[in-house]
DNA sequence: GATTTTTGCACCTAGGTGGAAATT
DNA sequence: TCAATTTCCACCTAGGTGCAAAAA
């Protein structure tokens, strides 16, 4: 079934990667996060259509709260337990290597998130930009962005509509420091080649 | 002592491992080609200013003949043997990943050329674009080339003067399949850490 | 035969994994 | 004690080396 509705004047985006990320939300996909930063797995991988061919483009991955309550392991399954921490700072935005960059360059290939780094180190970030800082034992929601931009890479804040978002609900997942669920566990080791 | 003039409204290119280079020169440097592709090493990495900040150019290689003869290995020495073979096929140049780019991100950091790979192989390029074919026991001077083009990476051919070039003699090589010199090879194996 | 090129390989750098143990 | 985090480590991918043997 179509991942996005077809609407002239709009981009359409798919997730690469679909299959294996359902695979993960249905148990409740966890990601780990390290000082030093650690990439996700999944990581996040789209196909692009319907831009400007000609236009300039910025595209970026931020990761937002997905609920507003902090969630605990217990008895096998998680479960809400409090509110959300919302004092929050540091980084959430990762703008793709490639930024800025023409439609026609966006829509050739698969555009992958995979050197995108997580880490609970609000402090000193050594890779600026790279890495996104996250709050263990919380549910994000990663969302793609893509701006209009100048030839430049600057945004023109004159020209309304130029941004446009989307949401994929199965690439949710609760930031951890070490895995809670063991089929979680199994599915990173059957299916990433670095385990 | 300076490796360039300080010429009013030209760039300024230095030779970031020149020191390297020259041990590499004194002996009669030596590159291996492969079929599939090798790295060079020393790789070329330069430093350039005096360039405008805001214009854009894109920055290259290219890989030239250096005389006109065929060199042999024999009795410990490099002797001219023939003419060079100038039936040539292939390309030789190398465009540096970051063009088209402005002169603030030139001038900004070191330009390095480490993964440009030299190859014998005239037919199918693997990587088109990536590889510079060369003929063994020839001799080669490659060359840093600076255009200025267009925003859209574009070369605007009725603007004169827009080329620049720059020749560091101590780069010359001779291109074979297996190293002749073994100080050479002593070179390789005390610098490159990959040995 | 002699020279040149190719192939396979052990070894290296570089860095991404989960797991166990130690720490907080 | 318990839960959460950090550290260390063996193991993995990925790919750049020179070398010896084989092939051309």
């Amino acid at each position: 079934s179509a991942q996005a509705g077809l609407v002239p004047g709009k981009a359409q985006v798919y997730l690469c990667n679909r299959a294996l990320w359902l695979k993960f939300h249905r148990h409740q996909t966890e990601m780990i996060i390290t000082k030093q930063g650690r990439r996700m797995f999944p990581f996040l991988s789209f196909n692009i259509s319907g831009l400007d061919p000609t236009a300039h483009y910025n595209i970026f991955v931020d990761v937002i709260l997905a609920d507003p309550n902090h969630w605990r392991f217990q008895g096998g399954k998680w479960v809400p337990c409090g509110k959300a921490d919302t004092n929050v700072t540091g980084n959430r935005v990762y703008m793709h290597p490639d930024s800025p960059n023409t439609g026609a360059h966006w829509m050739r290939q698969e555009i992958s998130f995979g050197k995108l780094k997580l880490t609970n180190n609000k402090g000193g970030s050594n890779n600026p930009g790279q890495m996104v800082v996250l709050q263990s034992l919380h549910k994000y929601q990663p969302r793609l962005h893509v701006v209009e931009v100048n030839e430049d890479g600057t945004e023109d804040s004159s020209q309304p509509g130029r941004v446009q978002t989307f949401t994929f609900p199965e690439t949710q997942f609760i930031a951890v420091t070490a895995y809670q669920n063991t089929d979680i566990t199994q599915l990173k080791i059957d299916h990433n080649p670095f385990c």
